[in-house]
RNA sequence: GGGCGCGUAGCUCAAUUGGCAGAGCAGCGGCCUUUUAAGCCGCGGGUUUAGGGUUCGAUUCCCUACGCGCUCACCA
């Protein structure tokens, strides 16, 4: 890739501009800036407007350089840094000849790295710019810059060259500066509750705690099979059992899964668990936490999504799956207990349905492929069938039933909770079942969570555990329509030769 | 993994039924001392993703591979 005869006439032509800055004594590549930075070119730019500059107090800014307009012996430019773009006015007259005409004409190009040091001042048109008296080098840049207008489009080239995508796209930098303020949001809000902030192991000798494939490796030194997390679940509750109230983890969880506008293999999760409270005390921190989230980060609470207005005031409705399903579906899945039964009464219906599911499948299929999409306001879905449920505890009236939520927004699942197992016995029962009913696709089949069972011996007093996905929030925030748009280097095919 | 679609200059995009591969930006040369997608004059730049096939002739039609997108499946 970086051999001479692959270099278009572009990357040839600036490569050449490196040995003419060296011949005329220039380091293309200098280790530090020739002079201070005084102010960003943020900064500079109020404290000139708010009069805070002494008259002809020189500034020196630097960036990356983004526009140039040539006419003759003067030129305005453009720089970016990290707090945005300045205007430069470069004159012959003020950096003589040498320096307007060799350097800055001839051998600095859209996409360098410069530094200024010069006199702010405001346009004709009123833009205030800098006067430049001296010019540096700090960076050449070796390959044409993106279209100035346009910026980058091509998504294969911004997902796999997120650095192209970054410098060309300055909306894009913007996403994760706020997916950076949403998490800050969360951990302000749990910390200000009380909640302990917790790291637990990634490389797990057993998985668990959702529904997942795992991606496996391998310790060479135990060789010692371990899998890659996909949740935190079974950690964070045994930290409850040693005594901690209120505990929070934000990490990556992996499932080994197919790819799609809302999968990536690798995703960063929040876990909160909070003891002596149950699932509709976590309905009130859900909806309370991403209240907080959006004021910090919207500044309100009604948010626009893919052109859909969305109003995220507490409180959300509750719907319980049952309803839910009934009223899109016509289907009561409570008078049918089981999967045979059910399935006959959603063929009756004339509805979509996969044959060999179970009755909690079904259910949950149900509400996939009828109810999810249209629950665009913020939704509860309360009360889950048992059998998708093994970590939930059971309704004290309706043991098919467990005290489980989803909450939806924008069409989208965005986190799952439930009044935590705590029941020793139990647990272990809906393991052993659990472990029986995936014995056909081995796969999935694992061994129990001895130590896990073990800590609940020991006691987990009543709990209610949350999880959600903060690229999902993210997406929902930053109005992106796919999760790759909100993680930095979205998992793709490594290219072949 | 299945189905459908896409891949053209450094970037953003055109190219009629299969008939000389173009434009804007960027680049290079020239003019221009308050411009801002600066402007004006001129010039260069292509293995049309890769490999094969059909044809007098392929960016266009066919096959294979690679990548990306959409979608379905998967996601106790």
């Amino acid at each position: 890739m970086d051999d001479a005869e692959h270099l278009n006439e572009q990357q040839l032509l600036r490569r050449d501009k490196l040995s003419a800055l060296r011949d005329l004594g220039v380091d293309p590549y200098p280790p530090r800036l020739p002079r201070a930075r005084t102010h960003t070119n943020a900064e500079a730019i109020r404290a000139y407007s708010e009069g805070r500059l002494a008259a002809d107090e020189p500034v020196t800014l630097v960036g990356r350089l983004l526009t140039v307009r040539v006419m003759g012996k003067a030129a305005f430019a453009h720089i970016e840094d990290g707090s945005g773009r300045v205007q430069i006015y470069l004159k012959r007259d003020v950096l003589g000849a040498a320096v307007y005409d060799e350097l800055f004409k001839k051998l600095i190009d859209l996409g360098d790295f410069i530094t200024v040091t010069g006199v702010m001042f405001t346009t004709r048109t009123g833009e205030v710019s800098c006067e430049v008296r001296e010019l540096g080098l700090l960076s050449k840049m070796l390959t044409p810059m993106p279209d100035k207008w346009h910026g980058v489009r091509d998504v294969e080239t911004r997902l796999r060259q997120r650095y192209v995508d970054l410098l060309a796209n300055p909306q894009v930098r913007d996403v994760f500066r706020t997916r950076a303020a949403i998490i800050r949001a969360i951990r302000d809000y749990l910390d200000g509750n009380g909640f302990l902030e917790v790291e637990t192991p990634v490389l797990q000798p057993i998985y668990g705690g959702a529904a997942a494939r795992p991606f496996t490796t391998h310790h060479n030194q135990l060789d010692q099979e371990l899998f890659l997390r996909i949740s935190f679940e079974l950690y964070l509750k045994r930290l409850l059992v040693g005594g901690y109230e209120r505990v929070y983890e934000i990490g990556r969880d992996f499932r080994n899964e197919g790819i799609s506008f809302k999968h990536n293999p690798e995703f960063t999760q929040l876990e909160f668990y909070e003891a002596y409270t149950d699932y509709h005390g976590m309905m009130r921190r859900v909806e309370e936490m991403v209240a907080a989230i959006s004021r910090a980060v919207k500044g309100g609470l009604n948010i626009t999504y893919q052109g859909r207005d969305i109003d995220l005031t507490p409180p959300w409705p509750r719907i319980t799956m049952r309803d839910a399903i009934l009223g899109a579906t016509g289907v009561d899945y409570a008078l049918y207990p089981d999967a045979s039964s059910l399935a006959a009464a959603i063929r009756a219906a004339g509805l979509r349905y996969e044959p060999l599911a179970s009755r909690g499948k079904l259910i949950d299929g149900l509400f996939g492929d009828y109810v999810e999409a249209t629950l665009v306001q913020p939704t509860f879905i309360i009360d889950y069938p048992l059998d998708i449920s093994p970590l939930a505890k059971k309704k004290v009236d309706d043991p098919t039933t467990v005290e489980r939520f989803e909450y939806f927004i924008a069409g989208m699942e965005l986190g799952n909770a439930f009044t935590e197992l705590n029941d020793p016995i139990d647990q272990r029962a809906r393991f052993v079942e659990l472990r029986a009913a995936l014995a056909g696709q081995d796969e999935n089949a694992h061994p129990l969570d001895e130590d896990f069972l073990n800590a609940l011996n020991y006691g987990l007093p009543p709990t209610g555990g949350f999880g959600t996905g903060i690229d999902r929030l993210t997406m929902l925030f930053t109005d992106q329509p796919s999760i790759r748009e909100v993680i930095l280097f979205p998992h793709l095919r490594t290219i072949e030769d």
